[in-house]
DNA sequence: GTCTATACTGTGATAGAC
DNA sequence: GTCTATCACAGTATAGAC
């Protein structure tokens, strides 16, 4: 349908390469964790040599930097859906939220590391990258409003809380529910302060 | 005073050693990081070839297993002392506890990271490094008892709050106090949680 | 444009001389 | 204990084959 129809498919076996390239990284990163990653063994998945990598990414941070974006993408796109569907009481919803949030972050570590950690050392994700991250900010602000949340410390708190219970879940009970299971008490406490005048 | 100065005199100095590469360390780690520690700038600053260091540390992990030892040693030290002269009020001392430890955190970036995150790839600190930490938590447990906090939910609550709000300092206004400032409201928050029933 | 072969630098780590 | 020399492996640069 093009007009350039060389072009399109020449940029979507390259864009194909780069999603091969970082689903690898991706494996490797869940199976090992994230600073196990090597340019070698990510080639030798896919059939390459490590130098070849050069010609879709201009670095192994870059990989890390798609992964990045990835993430947030991924992150974006799951928050957008269950917006739509969260429950009219305020508070149901700010614990809805929470959870969408805690039970993401803890089902891959090595995701969450590269997202909420600065885990790679001196990995700083691209402006490009970090897009998604600032528009999920703005999507948690547009719909901690429409619950009757406007007061930008209120917001700020309720971050902490959140990743606070995410942090002491991962690094102290992995794979358990030790802090999963407070978070509606916290949601609870949380929701008490912010509404302590009514 | 010893029957066997000699003895004495040598073990001093391996250890006087032992402390000179490990500042060394953690000078590099606070200025540019914890991850860009490397064995030959460790032994350059102390005048040394790194692999002479493999007289002192078994590998790169044991130092950082040594400074992983070292923070926790410093903050078991403090809070030790802090403990002895807690406010009366149990809000009071529950805001000093949590106050103490964001304030020792943010002092020192890579100190935290080492300390709370799993910041090195593939470094797991010992149990004897471990100790401290384990003690400081032990120690935490007695002072919260002190407080009228003995249920263990409750602890795990308050330590998931401060570390969020420590974290998030950390991650999104280095330097600055933008969650510093959230610290007496949520320690207020979860007093009123912790104590609704009375 | 895409991939390979080769090679350079820096890393943690080891072997053996003194 | 400390040195020199060296290793294996990392990320990366370059030149050139297709």
């Amino acid at each position: 349908m093009s007009a350039l129809p060389n072009r399109d498919r020449q940029a979507e076996r390259r864009e194909a390469t780069r999603r091969e390239i970082v689903e690898a990284a991706w494996e490797i990163a869940r199976r090992d964790g994230l600073g196990a990653v090597t340019l070698r063994e990510v080639a030798a998945m896919i059939g390459m040599r490590s130098p070849s990598l050069y010609s879709h990414f201009e670095s192994k941070n870059a990989i890390y930097d798609a992964m990045f974006g990835d993430a947030w993408t991924g992150y974006l796109a799951e928050a957008t859906e269950a917006a739509k569907t969260l429950p009219d009481d305020p508070r149901a919803a700010l614990e809805a939220i929470a959870e969408h949030f805690f039970d993401f972050s803890v089902a891959d570590l090595a995701r969450y590391q590269l997202m909420n950690q600065r885990s790679i050392p001196g990995f700083v994700p691209s402006e490009g990258a970090y897009a998604p991250s600032v528009e999920t900010m703005a999507l948690l602000h547009r719909t901690m409003r429409t619950i009757g949340i406007t007061d930008e410390a209120d917001i700020d708190l309720f971050l902490a809380i959140t990743g606070g219970l995410v942090d002491c879940q991962l690094a102290n009970d992995h794979g358990g529910d030790r802090w999963r299971r407070l978070l509606p008490r916290a949601i609870e406490m949380y929701a008490d302060n912010v509404w302590r005048q009514s």
